[in-house]
DNA sequence: ATGTTGTCAAGACAGTATGTCTGGATTCTC
DNA sequence: GAGAATCCAGACATACTGTCTTGACAACAT
């Protein structure tokens, strides 16, 4: 039978999984900022870089990955606040919104991306952080076909297929940004904007134009 | 001092190296085909699948690694050939032409899936086949810079910028892929290829029409 | 103050992988 | 058929994982 001298204490376990959560995050943040690889680092140095034993590490997780998906709920919902504001606005067919938007993204993306790096190399090897992964994606995805869709409706989106383009798009600045923002200097990010901008207004708001 | 009674054979070595590459490539398809990963696969595991004793396995490559950059060389090599199409008749300005050209892309991309799987996946964690990786993929960005300078000093393509734009168009195409080959039957390869087509097209050719 | 409870570090443990290195068997080559 | 190359089976040291136990310590209720 459960225990009845002392009520069981989840909520307060739950407290310290978040405490060490975040002592984690900031050791993972320092060791990979090192030059380490998050599949590089064992559970025990992680654990030491963040003051805890490898034992401990084990109470409140249940391996690397669970702790990764931690993280990556944290950080995929302030990237997704920034992509936000770019359905929020997309309807208004404002170049300078799109480019504050995909601007704001960068800039997220850039801030966390120590974490987002080890969750696409995890994702690559691990199903479980894979579909986390892939379902903040498909989320995107879906909300840029919803835009899609409207602006057909509407007459100011050009017929092509949907779900397709949405999906080209959207990992277009994905991938974009992981592989640009690792090795350029945050005083590129401008052009980087630009470019991607470009491409999005081009895809989806110019008018067709007769083809030569 | 060297062997006087036989000459050195790292010629014949050689020659069984790349026998054995070819078994162990058919080998890990056929075992990434059953929905291993191959982080997953132990060299164990792969050297018997191969035909071959582990011992012996280490004999001819330094480890996974090194087998797998043995394989991606083939890969790219057929995937730049196909790739070659498109920017040999770029300039032609052709819709049909790029259409097809990204068709062929998408096809060989999924006949060496498996191979290209692997390849994703350990560059995220092993530096020296990223480097590899990140090497091939800066020769296709350079290839379509090219292309957008030589349509710039023409004027049939508009100002933008360049090298951050390749990059954009070329890391779309590989992670669409990438993205959507996993899960999509190759019936829908068609519709891929229209929406991505469609991207590069109005991208690159579209005229500038005014904005609202 | 005293005993109960939750928390933690330390260490032991089995299991699995890696990469190296034997010895002995087999196969090739001259 | 002798000598060399090649291979396999197995042993080895090392490293990491995930589980478990032990004992120390602090919070807390009575």
């Amino acid at each position: 039978m459960p225990s009845v001298t002392r009520k069981p204490q989840t909520a307060r376990k739950q407290q310290r999984r978040e405490t060490l959560g975040r002592q984690l995050l900031e050791a993972t943040e320092r060791l990979m900022g090192e030059g380490l690889t998050f599949t590089e680092l064992s559970v025990d140095r992680l654990a030491s870089e963040g003051g805890i034993s490898r034992a401990t590490f084990y109470v409140y997780f249940e391996d690397k990955g669970q702790l990764l998906r931690l993280f990556a709920q944290h950080v995929f919902a302030d990237l997704t606040e920034a992509a936000q504001r770019w359905w929020n606005s997309a309807d208004a067919r404002d170049p300078e919104d799109l480019r504050a938007s995909i601007t704001e993204i960068i800039a997220r993306y850039r801030d966390h991306r120590s974490v987002l790096y080890a969750v696409i190399e995890m994702a690559a090897y691990d199903s479980e952080v894979d579909e986390l992964y892939r379902g903040i994606m498909d989320g995107l995805v879906d909300a840029i076909a919803a835009i899609i869709e409207r602006g057909q409706a509407a007459g100011t989106i050009a017929p092509m297929p949907v779900r397709a383009t949405a999906s080209a798009l959207t990992w277009m600045v994905e991938r974009t940004c992981h592989q640009t923002l690792r090795f350029t200097p945050e005083s590129e990010d401008g052009a980087l904007a630009d470019s991607m901008t470009e491409v999005i207004w081009r895809t989806l708001y110019l008018e067709p134009a007769p083809r030569p």
